[in-house]
DNA sequence: CATGAATGAGGTTTCATTCAT
DNA sequence: GATGAATGAAACCTCATTCAT
């Protein structure tokens, strides 16, 4: 994709909107959605108030393209990746969770969606619920699913409770990913990220692999 | 059944403010901190506005008091149950998360707190803070160390991340009883909460035991 | 009047109102009609606020019978005192001055009633308007009027505007008086009371006397 | 008179704090600070509440903005008149005590400020001590200094009380003044301006020249 | 396009007053 | 007599939204 952003900035109107919603994310990421007044994301593009109405109806139209906005990007692509790899479901589940939770946000914050969502539960309980569904719930059925397939093809135990397995991963996840930014007031919140990630899927994969114990010690008395 | 109730109000000086916190307990959970006027706290204990402010300074203070009430039930038995507990980490580890997670609150929902302190994120930081310390970063280190002596007697493997077992797994039920409510509107939200927390926790000590299991040997034993 | 309080203290029912009476006067001396709550009356006078009730139907009320009360106390006794006195002018005028303005407060504080009903000015319109009426005004009348009398004896000049010169020292003095409560923040104001009633009255006395001049110096020439 | 007010409001930015301001001081007078609602100052100004806090953050900062904005059209010309002015020093009384009280104020009434902060004495306490500094006592200090020039010049009687005279004519005046608009209802409260201000000022010089005229020799050498 | 002045509904808090006990 | 629980009318302040310029 060309660049066209030449260095003597040029106005291209159709930038506006765009920065009005990456303004948006970040402020209402930082401040929730609630306690985020339009002039705070007017301010944070660096236009007036007015500016905003422009281009967005009310401010939970300013949100939901917000959110629109991003939303491929923050899950989009896990699809993809799962869609296009091969090999036994544990690299699949591998590549998934790093593609899921490895990457930060085109906003610098991770799961930036989640973090103002969270917050924004009872104030706009539709895209919270929309949210839910495209976020979340998509993701622990695609992991799941990849469970339920390793469970077919005999890499996994086959009475494990996959449903079980990746709801608590996927939501623990998440939320201690979105805990993370308050990790400056409360520091027994930090926790380094990638660890983060790859020990919960390798727990994860150790909780589902069969006790691989071929009861070796057994076959001695048989 | 008699009505009582006098021409005003029923004098029950004892017990209002108690019906208050319980009533601001459920309404805040209901509809979130910032989105409920004291108004509704009022008229869900059945009385107006003035008589909230008659027993509580503020509704920060109320809500503060509310938490400061309900804290011990949701969080101080955990505590008591696991200095009394003996035997294996394993069974101790089902008994703590069983006490954490299983009964339901006095208010009918589980995770009041929770759910009414994720919504008061951006609101209430101070409260929001205390939470965090006094209920998930306490579970889970409580977890933690209860892993780690599992893997110091050798029930565990020592090379498993305790500290991020812990978390995931606290952090992930916590949100996924949070999310239950919404189930009426997200149906696939929907799981049955023991189901989740048993199968959470087989799944936790599967991902801790080690994977060649020796304790198959007992099996001879028997 | 016998004193019926013995040491060992009995409650004579209509000694309540009285002290209620004396604590209103203080509090509300001190804090102003409108910033002062009924409980903040009550709480001064060891009781209820119910109990204010008991005795005064409305705030307004207590006020009202609050400045009755004291009315006479300060005012009523300076007609008393001038009626018996005989002399030139200008001493009834120190007299009177003197026990205008000398004599402490029965609650301690001087001017307690200007205090008041200064600062109530626009909530008790016309408590006000009885105060200027039965203090002020009355006061700078009954000065005038001596000034006047100076004036038909030949003690005073007869082209000296008795009416300002009267007004001017009474309101100046009420007015000095009154600051000097917040001479504890505002030190520039302090000043001793008597050198102030004193001089003041002297000056008004110098003002008033005939340039006595009987041009002394211009004999000399002639 | 045509009607050029359009279907909301009439965009007039750069006056319409200015309008807030004077309305404000008009407002205040009349009803006193605490009385005034934000609506009465916005209604008087043809506008509604909002647009009051579009230009001041909170009631009080209203007042203090409008007494600030007053405050040197209504003290600051005194230095300057005296800065400039020559002669006896009971010459130089006169001309300050004309200038400082005699003109009207821009809001018509006069000595609004002082009306305003009397009024407000418990309400805002730092603004009253402020305008008591800057006020009634930059005031008196004023003249307390030409009276002692006066005693040193052998102009005014070396044993008379300048602090006093100074500080009782000058509340003395301030509070007559303030208790003008009263007369409509107490009408013994009345009296003409400019007799109680020429009245007090001959009167203060009288009480300060010596009782021995000398300057009756200046006479026999024109 | 953009500004920012103005609106007004909505929510918190205060407190005089009432009244059952 | 006294208490203090409860009421409810204000009043301050916020901020999403509108709209003239």
């Amino acid at each position: 994709m060309a660049v066209t952003k030449s260095l003597r900035w040029e106005r291209r109107p159709d930038t506006r909107p765009q920065e009005l919603l990456d303004a948006a994310i970040v402020v209402f990421a930082e401040r929730g959605y609630r306690n985020t007044r339009i002039d705070d994301v007017a301010e944070a593009a660096g236009v007036t108030k007015g500016a905003v109405y422009h281009y967005f109806a009310t401010k939970e139209d300013l949100l939901l393209r917000a959110i629109e906005h991003y939303h491929d990007r923050a899950f989009g692509q896990i699809d993809q990746v799962l869609r296009h790899a091969r090999g036994p479901a544990s690299a699949r589940i591998r590549l998934m969770m790093r593609k899921a939770f490895g990457g930060a946000d085109p906003t610098g914050r991770k799961m930036t969606l989640a973090l103002i969502l969270q917050s924004a539960r009872h104030d706009l309980p539709e895209a919270h619920r929309q949210w839910l569904r495209g976020g979340p719930i998509k993701g622990w059925r695609l992991l799941a699913s990849l469970i339920e397939e390793g469970k077919r093809t005999g890499e996994f135990r086959a009475d494990a409770d996959a449903e079980v397995a990746a709801r608590v991963t996927i939501s623990g996840l998440i939320t201690q990913i979105v805990w993370q930014p308050l990790a400056v007031d409360v520091p027994e919140l930090l926790i380094d990220d990638d660890r983060l990630i790859d020990s919960a899927v390798e727990l994860l994969l150790h909780s589902l692999w069969p006790a691989l114990v071929v009861n070796t010690t057994d076959t001695k008395e048989n």
